[in-house]
DNA sequence: TTTAAATCAATTGTGCACAATTAAATTTTG
DNA sequence: CAAAATTTAATTGTGCACAATTGATTTAAA
C-alpha cells in the first residue's frame, strides 16, 4: 500500500545510515589516531599486521575488502614511515609480502587503549553491539559469497 | 581476562564491518546507478531533493552528514548535468538554495525500481533489517547530540 | 612444451570525504 | 549604531576508494 516513491525516501534506506554511521565513527577515531600518526585505513592495516606479522597484498586486501589501487600507495606511505617493509615473494614473484617492522610492532603499545577510549564514545549496549556485529558480518558474507565465481 | 591486545584484533572491532559493509553495499548499487548516471552520493542528494524540492547546502549537509567541502563540487557537477539549480537565498545571501529541476524530478521515475533491485541482493530478514536500522540511528544520534555545543 | 589463460601488484583517472582556511553576509554586543 | 562574533559556502590540500588497464609472472591447456 506504499505510495509509488516511498522506497526512495532517505528514511527508508538501510545503506544510508550504514554509510553515515561508518563515517561518523571514523571521525570519532581521528583524535586518538592523530596521536599515533595513523589514518583509520592505516590503523586497520596495522591491526592486521599486529596479528599476522607478514602477509601478501592480496591477503591483506581480502582481510580489509580493499584492492591494490587503494593499498599500494597506502603501503608505500607506511613503508616510508618505517612501520612495515615490502618485498617480493621468492616463491612467487607476482606477490608482494608486507611485513611489520620492529617500529610497527612497538606502535601497538601506544594504540592499546584506543578501543577502550572509543567504546566510551557510544551508548551501545552489549546486546545491540552483538546484534549489530552479527548482522553486519552476515551482510558482508552475502556479498563475498556472491563473488565466488569471478 | 582478555590478553593485553585482544581489543586491537580486527575481529573484535565494530567499526570495521560497518565501514566494509557500507562500501560493499555501495558497490552493489553501482550497476543500477550507472544506468541513470549517478554516483551513490549523487543518488543520496537526489533522494533528498525528490522529497524536499529545494533546500540550502547547510540543510542538505545536515540531512546527509556531509560538509560544503564535499557538497560544493558535487552540486556544481550535478548542476552542470541539469539535475538541480543553485542560487543564493534572497533572505540571506550567505545561504545557497539548491532546487531540483524538471529533469531532476523526471529521473525519479527511472530510479523507482532501484530499492527493490537492491533488496534482492541481500539475505537480510525483516527483523534483522529493523534491528540494524534502529541501532544505526541510535548510534548516529549519539554522535550528533555530542556536537550540540559546537 | 609452446601457447593461452589466470593471477598479482602497480598505475591511471575519477570521485568523494574532510580538516582547515578564507571571505562574505548576518547577527549580536557594547 | 559600530565593532565583534557568528554563520554560511567556497576553496585548498590530503587521503582514501575503486574501476579499468597494464605488465610481469605463473599455471593450465593443447
Amino acid at each position: 500500500m506504499s505510495p509509488k516513491y516511498e522506497n526512495l525516501k532517505i528514511k527508508n534506506q538501510i545503506c544510508f545510515p550504514l554509510y553515515a554511521c561508518s563515517r561518523e565513527i571514523i571521525k570519532q577515531y581521528k583524535p586518538f589516531l592523530d596521536e599515533i600518526d595513523l589514518t583509520y585505513t592505516q590503523y586497520l592495516v596495522m591491526m592486521v599486521l599486529w596479528e599476522r606479522q607478514a602477509l601478501t597484498v592480496k591477503e591483506l586486501g581480502n582481510c580489509l575488502y580493499l584492492d591494490s589501487g587503494t593499498l599500494t600507495p597506502l603501503l608505500k606511505k607506511m613503508e616510508s614511515k618505517g612501520l612495515l617493509s615490502r618485498k617480493r615473494s621468492e616463491k612467487d614473484e607476482r606477490s608482494l609480502i608486507v611485513s611489520v617492522t620492529e617500529a610497527g610492532m612497538q606502535l601497538r603499545e601506544r594504540a592499546a587503549d584506543i578501543p577502550e577510549k572509543m567504546a566510551s564514545c557510544t551508548n551501545l549496549d552489549p546486546q545491540d553491539a552483538a546484534a549489530l556485529y552479527r548482522i553486519l558480518y552476515q551482510l558482508l558474507d552475502c556479498f563475498t559469497s556472491s563473488e565466488e565465481n569471478e
